[in-house]
DNA sequence: ACAAAAGTGTTGCTGGTACACCCATGT
DNA sequence: ACATGGGTGTACCAGCAACACTTTTGT
């Protein structure tokens, strides 16, 4: 501790003693997505030697004139197609040894895009969608990111309307329960969920059924962020421990 | 979207083509204590010219061999002494333009520390405790890292037990309350307060009473993190929209 | 005696949970 | 007719919010 003063500091030294500039920043993106029941998320195949026919999370290197938030945003719309998809970041892994090419810093996005709106776009063939339940192992530290992500989705889907992503615009209230019960894992009792739902303001009656389907159909909800707008924030207290 | 399949892609690309490192990566701790009333954040003074004389975060740049976490504890370390405080990493910041230096990403970490602690180690004198609520203005984007930390500490005292890390070992119910309190900017019926703490179960009752205190004592309490242990977890339901 | 904060219970309200029956549609 | 899921209401219970008086200590 006596040597306390002597310590550079990013923020107290002068430009031209600043160390070098020696790493690599990545972007790696969790793309979830809900299909046949699961929640899924968007794979490629690893070309690297060290992980050969591993998968691998979507990710590309920080380009110089842009920052986290635009390259994941570029990762997303350059492999899907898609735009003004969820995209949020969650968390930044720093392992010395995660990347074979050197030092590698990568900061993960939590991403929720519709499956069907993505199957209307040009397909690269390496890209897959797998069942999150099935996925044992994946190159780089990958797994330990998408089981970050996945954590962080389940609790933020409990926070904020950030579900509807993963629907249709207009879905019945079964397709919603039976998304949220799929990441959550849990199943609820559906009179006290729909309940729960209407209370919240936040579904808009579109006045439509669904349609095939083989039993009576449902009716159709949009989401309604003005409502949600409304009660949000509503008093933050409870301490919830 | 034509050239989507010619596109780099960091896990996939062999080593030998992957861009430049040139990027710094550093640590920015958000140091806050419990002094007086009021949340303080510990700041040093800008020696750079470009933010002279302005209030900066306790950061420094990332070693070759440690990840951020590492990172980010060295800093507490050096700068004030303490060991085994709470450490949490909260964000990555990366606009293009912060630091005039050249392209350094910093990761922002959130830490609780016992202000008295801190003042029985060798202080730098260029080192001060400032109330956070009269920060307007700091050097780089410290101030938006600032309001980010805090949020996430409002956030997180009421899902998890850290507040205790505020504290001394040995507290009174009234302390806890008022750290609550000046975190939150709200306040709350006492005895609401301490029934809602002790169905926790996370208070022990140390058998202690307050000393030097100029009205009636209070019985002291520490934290209990077994009891917690127990307790956490319990049912993750109820979609808190 | 006075000031300051400790300590303590009850009531009403709100929101969560558990639970069962009839209805509409397709086969 | 049967299968599947849609749609609805009630009763109980737990947790939160509002609220006032007596006790202990220091000055």
């Amino acid at each position: 501790m006596e040597e306390v003063l002597q310590k550079p500091n990013i923020n107290t030294t002068p430009i031209e003693l600043m160390p070098d500039f020696r790493f690599a920043q990545s972007v790696d993106c969790v793309i979830f997505g809900y299909d046949g029941g699961e929640i899924k998320v968007l794979l490629i195949e690893s070309d690297l030697p060290a992980y050969k026919g591993q998968w691998s999370l979507l990710g590309d290197v920080l380009h110089p004139d842009e920052d986290l938030d635009h390259a994941s945003y570029r990762v997303l719309q350059e492999r899907t197609g898609l735009s003004n998809m969820f995209l949020e970041q969650v968390k930044t892994f720093s392992a010395v040894n995660r990347h074979p090419a050197g030092r590698v810093i990568t900061t993960a996005y939590l991403a929720l895009v519709n499956v069907k709106d993505y199957q209307l776009q040009r397909q690269e063939h390496s890209l897959h969608w797998h069942s999150v339940s099935e996925i044992t192992t994946m190159a780089f530290d990958h797994k330990l990111i998408l089981d970050t992500c996945l954590l962080a989705l389940k609790k933020k889907i409990q926070e904020e309307p950030i579900i509807f992503n993963l629907l249709d615009k207009k879905f019945s209230l079964r397709q919603l329960q039976q998304v949220f019960e799929a990441v959550l894992g849990i199943e609820f009792d559906r009179r006290n969920f729909r309940k729960k739902l209407f209370t919240t303001g936040m579904l808009k009656d579109e006045h439509e059924m669904e349609t095939d389907v083989h039993h009576r159909p449902g009716k159709l909800y949009s989401f309604n962020p003005a409502a949600y707008e409304k009660i949000k924030g509503n008093s933050f207290v409870g301490l919830q421990f």
